[in-house]
DNA sequence: CGGTCTCTTGACGGAGTTCAAAGCTAGTGG
DNA sequence: CCACTAGCTTTGAACTCCGTCAAGAGACCG
């Protein structure tokens, strides 16, 4: 829960107060999540977002044939949701589930938009943390778009190493577009990193 | 410019008074575009963001064998910059150039922090901006990731067909990340959309 | 142990790229 | 009004990267 408090205070000019992030906690819902366990489900309305204080999750989509497809990997310090669902209210037609066993606090849309107003460190956490979302996104987008499978591979290893240790190959590979074959050739190729 | 007082006042909960507008006018600069003239070019800092009043406009990066990439394509009524090198200050990656004779209006990232502080109708817009924009690049991953290039051209006719009598074949291919032989292979299979 | 999950390797096939050439269109200047 | 050019689209042929399918080999866990 600290580190709660921490990243809000890493994301803001000044700093939340002990008593104030008291009250901004009762805004939130604890929760454990099993492995495996659903946070969102395909067809629901994305109540809650959730930030992650431990624990790895997964946001993906299956196509008509069955195969899933991960949209997102999230760990401790990330939240974890559907914007689109969240904010329209409409149904998702993404999953969202734990790969580890984990610990998250939900929040409501409506609870959200009410610690914005209470709280400016909030509300400037939540928009640096859209900022590097959006800059994420558009780099994943440009990488997609224009990079081979072994340079969209490179770039991960830049940006998300944190990640090998957590997710197995075949969800890596999903993450990048390509088949679990195709990233364990590509990882026979270099030397080693 | 009525133009985007409608476009405020569209996205906003309560609308902005005419006398405001005026104040908030004078917030941006007004610059019109010959067709190929440069807003942002690569190595620069994005020191303005631009919502586009007529006009079409692409946003590319190059790679190291000079071919450029389409990441973004913007017409009347979108904004058009670099978020990243917009916010961190940091030299940009990408160009962005008209593609038609355009008018734009140009603010300032101070300009725009100070506008979202006098009035809340800018501020609503201005989220209301990054939400669509959020689910707009959320579905172009995913699309990305997962779909053959007939489906996302099919999916980007749904989507984007506006864009069609704008701008030629081989910039929409690149858009879509194919080339412009593999589009026009596409298009040729279909009966007529 | 025996099952489930994970990673690797090989052979084949297909979607999409690359390269090259030709046709088509619209704008420009003589 | 025609000739010329530049930008755009189409088509074909060869090639390549990657996906699919199938099989086997570790690794982990109950």
């Amino acid at each position: 829960m600290q580190a709660f408090l921490k990243y809000i205070n890493d994301h803001a000019l000044k700093p939340i107060s002990k008593e104030d992030f008291e009250v901004l906690q009762g805004h939130f819902v604890y929760k454990k999540l099993r492995k495996k366990q659903y946070l969102l489900e395909n067809g629901e309305v994305c109540r809650y977002f959730a930030f992650i204080l431990k624990g790895a999750m997964r946001k993906y989509y299956v196509d008509e044939k069955g195969t899933e497809h991960i949209v997102n990997l999230f760990i401790e310090n990330w939240w974890a949701g559907d914007t689109e669902s969240f904010t329209m209210l409409s149904p998702s037609i993404y999953n969202i589930d734990a790969w580890e066993d984990s610990e998250v606090l939900l929040i409501t849309h409506e609870n959200a938009t009410k610690l914005t107003k209470l709280f400016p460190a909030f509300k400037e956490m939540l928009l640096k943390m859209d900022e590097k979302h959006k800059i994420a996104t558009q780099k994943r987008i440009t990488s997609s778009i224009s990079f081979t499978a072994e340079k969209r591979y490179a770039n991960f290893l830049d940006c998300h190493s944190d990640f090998l240790q957590r997710f197995p190959q075949h969800i890596i590979a999903s993450y990048l577009g390509i088949t679990k074959e195709t990233l364990s050739r590509i990882r026979n190729q270099f030397p080693q990193k």
